[in-house]
DNA sequence: AGGCGGGTTTGATCCGCATCAAGGTGTTCA
DNA sequence: TGAACACCTTGATGCGGATCAAACCCGCCT
């Protein structure tokens, strides 16, 4: 376990050979745009729109809740935690962004962003104008539907982690779902380094820190996994996937 | 309590004077267009694509977990419960839809509907073809930007019913937000009609039903409300509200 | 009127997870 | 090198809400 399965910054920039969309080839926009056959015209349409920003460092913030909403931003590198803190002090984590996905969407119904967003660990961004997004929007199809598809998307997604399900098949659903978020950037799904504390992921699943310390043991006992500290590996992926089924809806 | 507070079918078709759109005056879409000064044009685009259903009876569904996604469609009258169902066989309810609100929406991201929508009482609904819209969005920038803000608004609603509350700030939180909803359309916001069952709630709030039933009766010691089988009438709105707070965010 | 059935209420008991408390481990400073 | 710190683990105890069981209420059908 000495080689970290986890991208690192920059891991996704294969080459940048002045192509300047070639630079931000793990957008996901700049991705389905391209998957859309767009013209050279639009392309840099879009990229007019992009910014580029990092590296942030762990516990930079992105954005905070209240802060006037302007945009939203495609993960590039690094892991993105999104949270509120409720009026006993007390932290709900909204979800954790990986490279390729999108925060800030949940801002668009409003003026202001309604939650926090903290790097992780080294975060790099493309933050996209939204208004001037939604223009862009109106003139290509392709990006319109994938925002239509980014933002369903994320319905179901919270819909998920509303259920009441037990810790176990919440501890499960949360591997099994981040072990797939990684395969589909290409990362090796069975072995990878949670890249957020216990307590985050506690705050995540709505659990406490110690069950999530405590259900993790007995997965290792029962041979579902190896944990050593934040690397873990899925041993049992089968029986993971079962307990998750339920709550994954599969 | 003889005259129920909450929306019949029809209730909100004030007039039908030939103008095929004032006849669809609740549709939050036409509503959402008519504000943003829509020429007659755009008017006659808008309403090609709507397809008047109903009435729909108690169980009726709208449509069912797999059934092709063709349309979203807004609630004209009546209440709509979309709901899944575990491999249990337990119900998850995921919301209750109010005249003015969208349906559908989650099932952008695929080719099918994730879950079932059925009506809890005699529902009207505009059916909306997705595609076609789409194609107007592009085309009128206040119908993109109002759609966009449907799905980001259910995000923020998904999120929090998410969060890890007592049974009390939750069905405080229920109950507020159900009254604000009324409310918005310009119903009594204090006394009204539960349109669902004890156990639509329970599935909803991830509660039993027996506790829904503990709960309310419980506020009722405590002159929070007044219950009569599914009539409520809130008589301490100002402790339901601070028992909601948090959960509700503000 | 009688009887059936779905929905609701109420009470008794149980269990999963939170909470409290304390000790352990690795990491980062001086 | 060691002290301080953040994070994690482990054990003991308690509580909120689920579950089980049974009675109740009311609309509806014959």
């Amino acid at each position: 376990m000495n080689q970290p399965a986890f991208p690192k910054a920059d891991a996704h920039i294969i080459a940048d050979d002045g192509d300047p969309l070639h630079f931000c080839s793990t957008c996901a926009f700049s991705q389905a745009c391209l998957s859309e056959g767009m013209d050279k015209r639009a392309l840099n349409d879009l990229h007019v729109l992009v910014e580029h920003v990092g590296p942030l460092h762990a516990g930079d913030h992105v954005f905070r809740e209240g802060d006037r909403f302007e945009a939203i931003a495609a993960v590039r590198a690094g892991t993105v935690k999104t949270y509120v803190i409720d009026p006993d002090g007390r932290e709900h984590v909204l979800g954790f962004h990986l490279p390729g996905e999108v925060i800030g969407l949940s801002a668009i119904d409003g003026e202001h962003y309604p939650c926090n967003a903290v790097a992780l660990d080294t975060v790099m961004l493309c933050r996209f104008s939204f208004p001037k997004m939604a223009v862009l929007a109106a003139k290509m199809p392709g990006l319109q539907r994938h925002l239509f598809r980014l933002l369903s998307r994320d319905i179901g997604r919270a819909a998920l982690l509303a259920g009441d399900w037990s810790a176990d098949r919440r501890m499960a659903a949360f591997l099994i779902a981040f072990s797939r978020r990684l395969a589909a950037r290409g990362f090796s799904p069975n072995r990878f380094q949670l890249t957020m504390a216990r307590t985050d992921i506690a705050n995540y699943l709505r659990l406490a820190p110690e069950t999530v310390s405590r259900v993790l043991r007995r997965f290792q006992q029962d041979g579902l996994l190896v944990v050593d500290r934040r690397e873990v590996e899925l041993v049992g992926r089968e029986q993971l996937e079962d307990l998750a089924g339920p709550v994954l809806r599969q």
